[in-house]
DNA sequence: AAGTTAGTCAACCGCCCGAGC
DNA sequence: CGCTCGGGCGGTTGACTAACT
């Protein structure tokens, strides 16, 4: 399956050795010198994704086990793309092995069902987890479809963290995250720093509270725990209707939210694609895939500015609705989606990953019923 | 059996950030 | 303050295998 380790060849295996004996000898570190001091012919950076990737001592080899696999999705869903986040809270396994997991097992494996339009959300969820391992060609998900994740400025397919804002960058407003280094030194697990530091969590704050307007059972209010300036949103800890922190333990308002979620989808009955006649999407909105605005007519763009967070190059990546997926707009694959609704969501969902697209489809549900 | 297509994953690439000067 | 360098990270590629026709 996949191609074959390349240790099985006889001289990167020999190479491994060295590299191995070099940093048992030596520590890590100075990856640039390394080659030289070891008497290898690689890079420093290929040495150290060799060791980090593959050689290193207390990795787990194997599937990835259903327990870590839940793990990888609510980590997914509060971090984003942030596989060496996502990593550290799964020992013995390399952000590379996370982020290859979940771009060909969850990713793929709920776009296809999701396709499936008139499916109930829990329909569709049965089918994913009676999905098919492999595969042939039941379900068409083509190579270009993958080439065309290149040239995007993330392959965001989450909520994500916002990098800091850029500077010349103006009236964006981004929500921060700490730094490799900051990370580094902060205590405990990420769950505990997002308990610990606000500004970590900043998206699970915002699925928090969207998934609190689809519930009904908090305030409906769009941005109740967001303050910003100009530079950056400043999040408050989770109010309660009535005003009140919620005081959680660290991984309970994470599986809080989990378990809401999934209440959300077991009793919920939305039909996807059983909406409105076809109407054209909003210009500008349309001609603009692969951008989060889809999912938003230009008035809920602004409506939702603090928490439909603008990226730009490089820059803010806290996508309520987000996936490079969906710049294969010229893409056969793609044509046969019926654009509704003149928002487009209610099938956007369908190139979203189940996060954002449930939480999204599910927001402007909700949005719409308020209306 | 052969050809085609889809799935997997190690490795590579380029960007970003912080430290040091 | 600006430049360079080392390290880290996320996105992408392409070789390879398995499943399917």
């Amino acid at each position: 399956m996949g191609r074959a380790p390349c240790n099985d060849k006889v001289g990167l295996k020999k190479g491994n050795d060295i590299l191995t004996k070099y940093i048992q000898t030596n520590g890590e570190g100075s990856w640039r010198t390394l080659p030289d001091n070891a008497g290898l012919s690689r890079c420093g950076k290929s040495c150290r994704l060799r060791w980090m990737n593959y050689l290193r001592a207390n990795l787990k080899r194997g599937n990835i086990t259903p327990a870590e696999d839940e793990t990888i999705v609510k980590l997914h869903n509060a971090l984003g793309n942030r596989w060496s986040l996502i990593a550290g809270q799964l020992p013995g396994r390399t952000d590379n092995e996370i982020k290859n997991y979940w771009n060909t097992h969850l990713s793929r494996k709920l776009y296809r069902f999701t396709r499936t339009k008139n499916e109930s959300l829990s329909t569709i969820l049965n089918l994913a987890a009676a999905c098919k391992p492999r595969g042939g060609r039941s379900f068409p998900t083509t190579r270009p479809h993958t080439k065309k994740l290149k040239n995007t400025a993330s392959n965001t397919v989450g909520i994500s963290l916002a990098k800091p804002a850029q500077s010349g960058t103006t009236s964006t407003r981004v929500l921060e995250y700490p730094t490799t280094k900051a990370k580094a030194h902060l205590p405990g697990t990420i769950l505990e720093q997002v308990e610990k530091n606000p500004t970590i969590g900043p998206c699970l704050d915002n699925t928090a509270r969207i998934l609190s307007q689809c519930d009904g059972s908090k305030s409906a209010e769009l941005s109740p725990n967001i303050e910003s300036d100009d530079s950056a949103v400043v999040l408050r800890p989770f109010q309660t209707q009535n005003g009140e922190n919620e005081a959680l333990e660290p991984y309970e308002w994470l599986d809080g939210e989990i378990m809401r979620l999934t209440h959300i989808l077991e009793s919920a009955q939305i039909q996807v694609g059983n909406v409105a006649p076809e109407q054209p999407r909003e210009k500008g909105v349309n001609a603009a895939l692969g951008t989060e605005q889809e999912c938003f007519t230009s008035e809920e763009i602004k409506e939702s500015s603090t928490v439909l967070i603008n990226s730009n190059a490089g820059g803010g990546e806290c996508h309520a609705c987000s996936s490079s997926i969906n710049n294969a707009g010229s893409d056969d694959e793609w044509l046969g989606w019926n654009w509704v609704d003149g928002v487009g969501c209610h099938n956007q969902w369908a190139v979203c990953d189940e996060g954002d697209m449930m939480l999204t489809c599910l927001w402007e549900a909700d949005k719409g019923q308020a209306k």
